[in-house]
DNA sequence: TCGCTGTTCAAACCGTTGCTTGAATGTCGA
DNA sequence: TCGACATTCAAGCAACGGTTTGAACAGCGA
């Protein structure tokens, strides 16, 4: 065998190697898995849950991400929590989405399709929101469950969990809202500011979820 | 069907749709020819060529990446050249290497079967190298083909194309020699590297390869 | 128009993978 | 030690994807 031919088997199984961590995210419900892990550490039964998945295939994929690095876990008991293995990991999955957004033939569409009609919701980013909060302009909302907000939040947030949306319709009338949940392609915020809007108020959502939030090392506050 | 299946099967597509970002990424040839694109457009024969490949496979895949939205072509005259969407897939790119190198296991063994044991080869980065040329102690060589140097290199770089690396031997003796490629997967920077060892003479890669020395808005000389 | 060249298409083969089902493993509490 | 619970394993099916082969389809030059 030649010297080039064996380097080109040995480049060939390197790139393959680059390859099984895109094999890792070419799984819809592995992507969604990742999206859940980036905002904490679960069990398996749990993401099993969210995702409307059995909990055999849920560990299966789990063991595929394993696998290729992207997830780490530990055992805590009788049950295994699983979390992303680094920050690195958070970034693929940003450019990963980033990419889908701006090049994806019919993105659009499956984002319509899942987050409605997104030009109705007003848009702000992190330096702005983090003004107007420091003027006393807006009031924060943070919809996501209360154990994600328990185990962080933005400082001076309010909790309306995604199943009690009811409570925004008692929030104080004097400052505009602006509503955070788990990042961009989430829905609850999207949601809640549309439920603002019906009621006469003026709302947007922020831009980044709490782990973009966080990876930008922007404050956060942690408890009840 | 409740509104809670509806937005179930919603997400899944919407998901199912940021995979096939991770699935364009999921062969090993693909993932060549994002790295070979990243330095600059090739026909589909030359992709062919550069990948041991056939023609109408590398087609295939080129359509693939295209439908992901990773590629873009563009017919000129009877060839029909493809190039990178955008500068959001070198990064997409740059993310995947770098959660490979530090997350997958085996990825030690699958580099060093590539590109030989690298302990040996005395790395720098961009900030160092433009302070040491500045100081004038380092002779810079561009170990790419010469088509690549001309569309773009190093201010000051000499030409070493890869199958030339007797050039080397030849080079004036009085600095030491800093080498950059393609990037930090390519092996013709730490071939010369290694020559240059051999010859006794002290030698050392950069880091970066050109499209991420272009990417950081680093100086760039065209043509020579 | 014809032939040449670069590129794409279509079909077929075969290995891989996502998901389901049912059983096995492992850990904790009684 | 036993039973309950969380997780993993194994087998099987259907669908998908990488590669090869051979043919079809442009543009271009004569």
């Amino acid at each position: 065998m030649t010297d080039t031919t064996t380097r080109r088997i040995a480049k060939d199984a390197l790139y393959d190697g680059f390859a099984t961590i895109g094999r890792a995210l070419a799984a819809g419900r592995r992507a969604e898995i990742v999206e859940l892990l980036a905002q904490g550490e679960r069990s398996v039964e749990q993401v099993a849950r969210e995702l409307d998945q059995s909990v055999a295939n849920t560990s299966h994929h789990l063991r595929t991400l394993a696998r290729a690095g992207l997830v780490g876990s530990q055992r805590s008991g009788t049950h295994v929590r699983y979390r992303l293995a680094s920050d690195d990991v958070l970034e693929l999955w940003a450019a990963v989405r980033r990419v889908a957004a701006a090049q994806l033939e019919g993105f659009d569409e499956l984002a319509t399709g899942y987050l409605g009609a997104r030009d109705e919701v007003e848009v702000v980013d992190r330096d702005e929101v983090l003004d107007r909060l420091a003027r006393g302009e807006v009031l924060l909302v943070d919809v996501r469950p209360v154990a994600e907000y328990a185990a962080g939040h933005l400082p001076g947030a309010i909790s309306v969990p995604p199943d009690r949306l009811e409570l925004l319709d008692d929030l104080p009338a004097d400052r505009d809202v602006v509503a955070y949940c788990r990042g961009p392609y989430c829905v609850y915020a999207d949601d809640a500011v549309r439920r603002l809007h019906r009621l006469g108020r003026r709302a947007m959502r922020l831009e980044d979820g709490l782990p973009e939030w966080r990876r930008a090392n922007g404050p956060i506050a942690v408890g009840g």
